[in-house]
Formats: C-alpha cells, structure tokens, sequence
DNA sequence: ACTCCATATGTTATGGTATAACAACAGTTG
DNA sequence: CAACTGTTGTTATACCATAACATATGGAGT
C-alpha cells in the first residue's frame, strides 16, 4: 500500500499534519469538525486510498460511533464539500485530498491492477473542454476528471512477473 | 427537452440516422444488434437524455422485451463497450453515442438545472492531466471526463424569471 | 440430420450504494 | 426560558448492479 503520488512516503507523518491543517482550517473557518467527521478523515487518511462509505461505517460501528449509513454518508457529505476529502465517482468511494487548502479541481489517476488513486490538478475550464462548453454557453461549475490505467508499480509488476 | 447540443433540432432524423449507422455498423463488424438492444439505444436515443438502467427496464417490461435488471444491464453493456451509447458516472446513467465510429474520448456538459448532457471531446493524455501521468508512470487507458454546471437555457431562464 | 459450441436471453436471488423522513438532543442567542 | 440552528440517531426504503444458473437459438463441422 503506497498510493497517492504512487511513492512511498513517511505515512505517519502525513496522516498527522493533514489532520492538524484540517482541525486549523474548521478553527479558522467557524466548522463543526465533530468526533464523528474527524474520525472519518482520520480513516480516510490513514487508508490512504478509496473507501467505500460502508467501509467507513464498519469501522464507525466497532468504535460504537454511529451504525446507521446516514451517519457515514453525512460526514463524508462534510468533508467533501469543505473540500477535505473527495469523491470518486467511478468507484463509488471516497479519498481524503492530498492538498486541502490549496483551490483546486481534483484529477484523479485510478490503478486498475492496485486501485490505488493519485490525486492530480485539473484545469477544466481550459483545454478543449474549456473551449467546447464556452462555445455551447455552457458554464462549468465543477467537473469530475477520472483516467483509468496503471500506476508504475502494476506496470513493472506485469513486465518482470518475478512474484 | 432538447439536449444534446443544448439546441433544437430535427430530432425525429437523428434517431433514425443514428439507428441505421449502428446497423450499418454491426453488420460490418458482425455484431449482433438484437431486438432487445436495439430497441435499447433506440429508447436511448428518443429519451436523447441520460436514462437510468430503470428506466430502460421499464420500456422494455412494458413491451415484453424483458422483464430483469440483468436484461437493460446487458443490453446497455453490449452498446457501451463497442461505442454506441456512454456510461455518465456520475449520474449512474446510460446516453446515446452522438457520434459513433469516430474514435473518441468523450467528455460530457451536464446541466444540473435540465439534466440534458451534451457530448464533446476530450484528449486526457494530453493538457496538465497528460502530464501529471506521464511524470507519475501512470498509464492512462480510459478517462471520465464530466463537467457539471448549466446550459445555456438554464442559464437564460435564471437570469429572466418570466415563466 | 445431429452434435457441439458459442452467444444470447430468462430468472432468481442477492449485494452494494444512497437518501427520505422524522425523533432527539446540544448549544447559543435573544 | 423559548426559539432556533445544527448535529446525531434510527427506521425504512429506494436505487443501482451483478452472480449464478437455466434455457434457448443459430451456426460449424461431420
């Protein structure tokens, strides 16, 4: 398990410092970040990869934090639109975001072989798209940019099959 | 109802167009455009919305042409995998191809005030998404590109309350 | 004509995803 | 305290999708 960027990196580490930017950032911004949605990112974080919101639950309901979907589905509700975690809409999942803070539109890198996602930037309104919606009068408001394919590690793995 | 390009159009022509080219098409390729699939991206094509797997059950139930999921749902993956509808992640929801044969990426405008979606085209291995790929390793096989906002139309309605 | 095989359809049952609707409670604001 | 807002708890249900197996249908080869 080492998704994201598809590297390896000080898992620990990142886990803490995203949590304590989002407790400074609901601090800032007068948000509720309860125990239930903050341990919901907490999960989110330390999978470090797509969950489902029944994955989620399953661990909400051993902690004796809620059993119900409504309860997972709120706080993930939360968190993505504050834009602490995201949602992958190919997937039915959910991923804790890799720069909160930062204004972005998310763009994601699906492994099919390991399913793990890296979180990427998007600049829909520009580009071809960009160009097509201005020319129909569409106006974009938000946009969902999902490319499907394998990570590095699932790409060597499948050419020196050494396992 | 008059999605697609968010225009109007002779929308009675393209059905059957669109229908004769899938034909025209399968026999070239010897696919085998059954009754039920058929008559599946024809419902495609005159709803000329996105349809929900559902929806398509209940025409073809009301019709005798099947009366189970697993019916709409192969029919609708037979018309997806060789180009001839789209899938809209997410809407979870089926759409005629407008324009089969050519090889493309398909990309998707969706209004969230009609829910009409309109086709254009994207080229995900290239622009900043291409990029980021390339850099990671990652390997883009397929991408869902889908931008949600409002189309002209709603837009006009919005800013000229008259209804 | 008959068998074999591939493809397509039919059906049952179930699994996975998501939300509506309402009840209860906490904090806070006037 | 009363009214309000926001959060959680719970029930029930709706919606989306597929596994697994049974049954037909239509060639290809003999």
């Amino acid at each position: 398990m080492d998704p994201l960027g598809f590297e390896h990196h000080d898992h620990r580490h990142c886990v803490h410092a995203a949590l304590a930017a989002a407790e400074a950032h609901c601090a800032r911004h007068r948000l509720n970040l309860t125990p239930v949605r903050r341990r919901v990112l907490e999960l989110l974080l330390e999978g470090h990869r797509a969950m489902g919101a029944y994955d989620i639950l399953d661990h909400l309901r051993a902690e004796g934090l809620g059993a119900q979907p409504p309860v997972a589905y709120r706080a993930l509700d939360f968190l993505v639109s504050h834009g602490f975690a995201h949602k992958i809409e190919r997937l039915n999942a959910f991923i804790a975001c890799t720069h909160p803070e930062t204004d972005h539109t998310p763009a994601f890198l699906i492994c099919r072989g390991c399913n793990a996602v890296a979180e990427a930037h998007a600049e829909p309104t520009r580009g071809m798209l960009g160009r097509a919606a201005a020319e129909a009068g569409f106006e974009i408001e938000q946009a969902v940019v999902e490319a499907l394919g394998r990570c590095p590690n699932c790409r060597k793995a499948e050419e020196a099959p050494c396992a």
